[in-house]
DNA sequence: GACCGGTATGTTAACCCTAACATCGGCACA
DNA sequence: TGTGCCGATGTTAGGGTTAACATACCGGTC
């Protein structure tokens, strides 16, 4: 069961009659090894199938080329579509990635993963979990010589940072329904946190405020279909709006169910936005306009900034990345509600009946 | 830059005045301490913020509690989802996580990710890709003293494995099909890999066969939407089908898209049946009867299969669990396609109607 | 008072590798 | 023939930890 590896340099070394420290030169493809030794040597490691121990190698080097990453619920679109594009980027250059999931966003879960990551001495952190400014700053001064870039804070945060302009997102949203001649909008808010500055909810804020707006309801979903479902059932029980502000996509499958079940038709008699454009917007029932955000190349982004602080030069503006609109069928000018549904529904029946010609 | 923890057991030990295998011993909860010295050790640690180098640790004791898990592309439903419950399992059972995306699913890229994470000295692999079970058997064959757990191959291959029964499920779902009285029914299968045995399609192909059936067309898509909504125009450009058997839930979104498109009513016209149940397929329209496989669960119970081996006892029998069938509305018997699709437009205008009584 | 068992602590040798220095032979040049 | 340089190779000393053994001390027993 021990004994993973037997087989180490000195055996390799012993094989080819070279020393130990030649062996190491050929492995790590070292100039100054004649070609007829290097042969041998490549041999002798072949014929014994020798795996270098990276362990060792670390130690003795004091560098490990692998990188953490913290984040939070994998489950979700942004946080896993953000992890294959870091592993991708990762493994590019040579590095392997350790990934700690930390069940909530807390300052002391986060630390906790980022200890753990320490001790197996990662070269640097890469941190995707929503924190305060502060607590964000916190967590990096405790972290002095430890590489690392924060994800998912806001961009005023005095963090090395690689971020998406959520709230110019937002804005690039609202605004859109604005100038549709929406006045009556309501939100579906991300979880937790109360309107803080650069986020989503707040974006949108700002924009309806330039038109002398306010929201006619804003309720929070969990980020799942499901929760978007819950949140928009609620909003329906309350006062009428002809658009809808949705944080995150899935959630938006769950709001137009709940709107359809309603007997309202999308974008009719209610307009609906959401956020992230993932792999089924386009296809949805109707396709779902939305803010598109890249994350494998926001988490590739990220990767490099991290490498750009090991190389030393830690460059101190925040990246940040700013996402585009994407105009679907989701969205259209409002409409007087009773007229708007007769119409469709004949069209409806028209097209089936066409159908079958 | 270097010198990331120039404080070291040494260090420890000479602050509180001790040998560093006292250190060691108060570091690791051993037994033997004196309360006193105990106390002050503790104290120059926390002085110090000591933070013990498990590079070492492995080193020394020649075990690393890291196990690898090597996975297809984590953008996909199943991959990041099991990527999360074999997170969470490990790090309860203190092990660490390295993640390795191969870009195909060949018996090289495999090899070649396994040997890297095999360098980094891993206790053990977790390995999520599909391969024939010649190539698994090779595979496993190549790394002796390494354990390892396969996923997302057949139940017969010889090697260990926790796996769902994907045949199974997709028998479920056939059957449920046939015994609402289809016998027109298409296939979207998955992509790449012919007919083999336990797979997804062989289940389906087996029910159909057992009625005397065989499918009206399979086209193959690329377990996204749009793979799934172009496969769905591929088959509506053929025969007529009543019933349709989808390989994933996102590929259903798509095919319910493009059965929209042409007016065809889901379930009237077809019945559509899906894999997975994703957190969506619940809220589409209509909600997707579906077969539902519960990923975290089977990560989790992969890497107890792993932690099983490395305590020295290998249960030679893959670790198999039987998904479920999930009825909602996009299944129903087959109606003659005109009078369906008039009822139900008629149904839907009056809906709309209602609702604004 | 010699002997025992047991606990608390220290010392030494690994674990596998790399960096830094040391050595050796040959070749070109004067 | 000596000098100097350079490429090829070897030797030694860590990197931070643990395992195994060694030592010192205490209280109790006959």
């Amino acid at each position: 069961m021990r004994a993973r590896t037997p087989v180490t340099l000195a055996d390799v070394a012993a094989l080819a009659g070279v020393s130990q420290q030649t062996v190491s030169r050929v492995v790590n493809n070292l100039p100054n090894v004649s070609a007829r030794t290097r042969t041998r040597v490549t041999q002798a490691a072949a014929q014994l199938d020798y795996v270098p121990n990276r362990l060792a190698t670390s130690l003795a080097r004091q560098r490990t080329f692998t990188v953490g990453f913290v984040t939070n619920d994998l489950s979700l679109h942004a946080p896993s579509q953000l992890t294959a594009g870091i592993e991708r980027a990762a493994r590019a250059a040579g590095y392997s990635l350790i990934v700690s999931i930390v069940p909530e966003d807390s300052l002391a879960a986060v630390t906790h993963a980022v200890r753990a990551l320490r001790e197996r001495q990662v070269d640097g952190v890469l941190i995707n979990a929503s924190m305060t400014p502060a607590d964000a700053a916190t967590l990096r001064r405790r972290l002095p010589d430890l590489p690392s870039v924060f994800m998912d804070v806001t961009p005023d945060t005095p963090v090395p940072a690689a971020l998406l302009d959520q709230e110019y997102g937002a804005r690039l949203a609202a605004r859109h329904l604005l100038d549709l001649g929406h006045t009556r909008v309501a939100f579906i808010t991300p979880p937790g946190q109360a309107v803080v500055e650069n986020t989503r909810e707040h974006g949108w804020r700002q924009v309806l405020a330039a038109h002398d707006l306010t929201p006619v309801a804003a309720v929070s979903g969990d980020w799942s279909p499901h929760g978007g479902y819950l949140a928009a059932q609620t909003l329906l029980a309350g006062p009428p709006f002809t658009a809808l502000l949705v944080a995150n996509d899935q959630m938006a499958v769950g709001a137009l169910r709940a709107l359809w079940e309603r007997g309202l038709n999308v974008p009719a008699d209610v307009s609906v936005i959401g956020y992230d454009d993932t792999p089924e917007s386009a296809l949805l029932i109707p396709p779902l306009s939305t803010v598109r955000q890249d994350f494998p190349t926001l988490g590739a982004r990220a990767f490099t900034h991290l490498l750009a602080q090991l190389a030393g030069d830690p460059p101190p503006t925040p990246v940040v990345t700013r996402p585009e609109l994407i105009l679907r069928s989701s969205t259209a000018p409002p409409q007087t509600p009773d007229r708007a549904a007769v119409q469709d529904a004949l069209a409806l029946l028209a097209r089936h009946l066409a159908a079958r010609g």
